[in-house]
DNA sequence: CGACTGCTTGATGTTGCTCAACGTGCGTGG
DNA sequence: CCACGCACGTTGAGCAACATCAAGCAGTCG
């Protein structure tokens, strides 16, 4: 693996644009960055967290095995630092991050990355604040689960698909029915109910994988009333 | 207000234990301490949020208020800053902040604390370090209520009662039924009907908020097995 | 005493899971 | 090439878990 220039990344986060050119060189030396296909294990659960994830490109969906099914935490998309607190806050990996598209991954040794955050207070006070809004989000998201009946949670997937990953009502499930299900916390015999039932109601045109909002007031109306 | 001594106090966080004496005199200036009685709001959602809250003393519950009911996010107990995300993700606070006790709470500027944060890398990993942490532990909380059932949950409650806030397997409740109920995302009926339940298996001995745990070996295979 | 809060218990209805069956498309091996 | 297994998706029937509704009791405060 070739020392990676930072410098010259265009696809920099916001702490590490916070950086001179000599931390970028220092972050350069200690970081490899490297391609997955969709299906390839990024992060694995349970192994030893010596570096950070930093996701350059690509989408990633972060999961955690239970004893029987496995729940899908959520999906992020580039540019993202993939699970910090399991970084930080312990020494093993507490979710699995697996590519769910081609994905360009950075791993920068987490000592370096310390180094970083002792050393300068721009990029550390842009990790905090980074960590800060994903743990908001996350708890909103854990909170409208928890108190949401099933068609809510499924409305939200697709609002999620649409809104923040493709920015359009027209796009192409990058998972399986089982996986949506897994990322609601429902069956998927549910969550195919739902679809079909959506698509009956004129509220989405489900072609497969292929989905069409055809009717996005209702199905935020679905989503917030739970 | 008086401004307060940070350098005398004996109940620093693991991050103000990292600064320095004009570290901790600038601290001081910035951070006044409060009491609080039961049932005090300490934080209030949707204001402003302009000061870290650190829990210096005390017993706290963190909530939501949904469109009907009220979600308890967690019980904090102190030593513990109190949502930090919410002072750097947002303006506003996303969650509110109840005593349960006689609570002590010291408010520190925020602009103070980023300038530490700035200024102090030590002082800016603790910081890190305890978001981790507490994220992990939020995160783990938010699951095992997702695919838990009702019995299930109320056994965890109990069970971090007895662990991780007092330390014993006899205790009286600083709650509710209702607040238990919300805590672990049920109704205050089926609570109710679970510590009966609990109460006829010999499982607990409840008298009111008086509880003694009389098999701990049971609940603990009822909290793990969901 | 009446109003109120907190708690408990029973009856009833709904939600969503489980189980089971079946269709489809795809890849593999005979 | 066909047979087969396998992953994915859909649909129906029955059941268990819970929420909701309703009623009642004890303790407390004004």
């Amino acid at each position: 693996m070739n020392p990676t220039i930072c410098q010259l990344c265009n696809l920099k986060s916001s702490a590490a644009q916070k950086l001179n050119e000599a931390e970028l060189c220092m972050l350069g030396e200690n970081c490899a960055e490297t391609h997955f296909q969709p299906g390839d294990i990024i992060i694995k659960q349970d192994a030893h967290s010596t570096n950070v994830a930093y996701l350059k490109s690509g989408l990633v969906k972060i999961h955690i095995e239970g004893s029987i099914k496995d729940k899908i935490i959520k999906i992020t998309k580039a540019p993202a630092y993939l699970c910090l607190p399991s970084n930080f806050g312990d020494k093993i990996n507490h979710f699995s991050a697996t590519a769910l598209e081609q994905t360009t991954v950075c791993f920068i040794n987490v000592n370096t990355f310390k180094k970083l955050i002792y050393e300068n207070g721009d990029f550390a006070y842009q990790i905090i604040l980074d960590m800060s809004k994903n743990e908001l989000q996350n708890f909103h998201n854990c909170l409208n689960n928890a108190q949401k009946q099933n068609i809510g949670r499924v409305a939200d997937v697709i609002l999620f698909f649409a809104n923040t990953i493709y920015n359009s009502n027209t796009f192409r499930l990058p998972v399986t029915r089982e996986e949506i299900a897994a990322l609601a916390g429902i069956t998927r015999e549910s969550c195919s109910r739902i679809f079909t039932e959506f698509n009956n109601d004129k509220i989405l045109e489900v072609n497969g994988r292929q989905i069409t909002i055809l009717n996005e007031k209702l199905l935020r109306q679905i989503s917030e009333k739970g």
